[in-house]
DNA sequence: AATGAATGAGTGTTCATTCAT
DNA sequence: TATGAATGAACACTCATTCAT
């Protein structure tokens, strides 16, 4: 059965991936000390003993979780968007349109953006510290749009990196509402973008 | 012993008070579940056993932090700054900077900020559904000042519901800064007016 | 695995029958408050955890077992000697031999025996209070044993409710003895009559 | 003041036998690990501080209520008894009701009743082996007047000692109702001399 | 001497993890 | 491979004992 091998890994991968996605919202929601593994297997739909199958514990399924959370594709959206020869509000209108849409329709976005900045926030011994690149290089490339914005005097001044940092706070926010809240009201794109663009 | 019965009722009250300050901030940073008896009262200074004289359980002491960070003072100070015969603009911008100097100078003061709207956030079981008055006060006061720009052209449009709900959302985001952050840049007031002033 | 099921439901029964089983002699010789979970668990030979899968909680268990000890089987026995058309003389015998035989067998008899007189005794909190109609039947039982034995003439006079109550306290009294003392002598059953029988 | 000191000394024996008193019914009533010092102390009325000024634990409390309760004066009736020159089935009767009358005046009777004999029954690490001198002693006294009365023919045959613990035992259990019970039928002189008497 | 608030060892209960099926 | 009952370390909570007043 060659089939048969190929098509066994297809399905752990499926089984691996499911668990994540369900568990990304699960400790988003609920927090490491708030998430308890039978809890969690029943939410997936599965028996609690099937998790440490995939994973060695509720730690590092954690970690594994903290890492897709940390790398995933609007990172490489965003490079492309920093060198697009286009005004920088025009880009920040660009990406805020995109990162609200996506927390509108995708829950697990919101839980991705939610559990990244906390761990940002926290940066204490549940997260591991080297993990953070990913975050680090969306405010680099943030803060590089709000440089330029500051140049074609579009962008309040200061610290870009501090305004970078208070842009996707506020984003983190409305992820918390989406997540936590049934009947939200999502920001509008020229809310968001208040944060740094001037009147 | 005629001192020493009302000195004894004070003394309790102090260690009562005592627990209730350090817990808030340690239930504010750690969470519910994240919060173990044991720590907390080492964190304290006290033994595991004197919390129990002073509350029923960790969830009735979570309650009456919940209580307490319900009821401060800042909502008087609120009603009175709507009361004033003065531009929304300057009422807004007297609002935040006195909460940005507080959330500076007090932790205590943010971490009841951070309870108060995860409380609100979360809206379940975990904490009583019926204390929110005071923060949808909160609420009301603002939107009320946020209407008064909107008549004056200070403001921008929309529901001043869900633009005092973006303000109050960006001081529980630099609550959140203030208490898990070592070395966080404060936000500045104007930052925070961006929220809802018009350019 | 269709077998599996059913069987795995059996296995769940026997274990819940076993806790039940030791922890009635448990009790019984113990008491509620003499009972810790670590020593009764390793009395049964399993996990502290165990017990807590299939009981709510310490004071569950010990409802349980009155229950079970509440609810035996010698009182269809009663009602069936007591209908017997023998002399009450001869039904006493028989009841004293079998209830005689099985303390000296049946250890597990003892302590229900055991539970259910301080259950009557202490009537208090502890003890759910409606759980005593067995009791209470097995001493009506006996009552009219002996109502129809002072017609006979061949029991004494007095309250056959009060000398039921004796001739079962007698019962738990050895019960005890059972429980407790290894080198016991248990009384005859001539010895037990007599509480009721004329010379 | 020489006064003073004797006075005092009065004071301290006062008080050190209100708590042996009290605690006496209250563990005769709840058992040794049901009684906490907190409850014990609040029935005698008395801080819970009090207690370790008289007694060094309540181990050590248990053990000097049990001596007492060892050492009362019934023995020496006894005694006195066993020696007057009477036929055995009057002196089991004057042993009865004396017993049987101060068993209805006095509770505390009742409560020493039932730990001597609980001590006697148990046998284990909480009661101190040795100090059961006073009850083997009361036994003995009691089948020397069981023996008599074989020889005259008024009692029943067997082991004389056998039979006084079945005597014993009943008052055991009447003493348990007169603790437990708040309207309880006492038993008898007759009904209890029954254990061992003749027809 | 008497108190009762404070303590921490000890007890009841939970939950991450294992393992027989 | 998937399960969920079993486990025991860890946590919430209690209570005998101490000690400042």
């Amino acid at each position: 059965m060659p089939k048969s091998k190929e098509r066994c890994q297809e399905i752990r991968e499926e089984m691996r991936n499911t668990i994540l996605q369900k568990s990304l919202l699960y400790f988003a929601r609920n927090g490491f000390a708030g998430t308890k593994i039978s809890d969690l297997s029943k939410n997936i739909g599965i028996g609690q003993g099937t998790i440490y199958i995939y994973f060695e514990s509720k730690e590092n399924l954690f970690q594994e979780i903290l890492k897709i959370a940390d790398s995933n594709e609007m990172l490489r959206e965003m490079k492309l968007l920093v060198s697009m020869p286009i005004s920088a509000k025009k880009k920040l209108h660009m990406l805020s349109e995109t990162v609200l849409n996506r927390l509108e329709e995708d829950e697990t976005f919101a839980a991705m953006i939610a559990l990244n900045t906390q761990m940002l926030l926290e940066k204490n011994e549940a997260y591991s510290s080297e993990e953070t690149t990913y975050q680090t290089e969306l405010y680099n490339c943030t803060s590089q749009i709000i440089e330029q914005g500051q140049k074609e005097k579009s962008m309040v001044g200061g610290s870009s990196i501090k305004l970078a940092d208070y842009y996707w706070g506020v984003v983190y926010l409305y992820s918390l509402k989406r997540l936590f809240t049934s009947e939200y009201e999502m920001i509008s794109a020229a809310d968001l973008e208040r944060t740094v663009l001037k009147g």
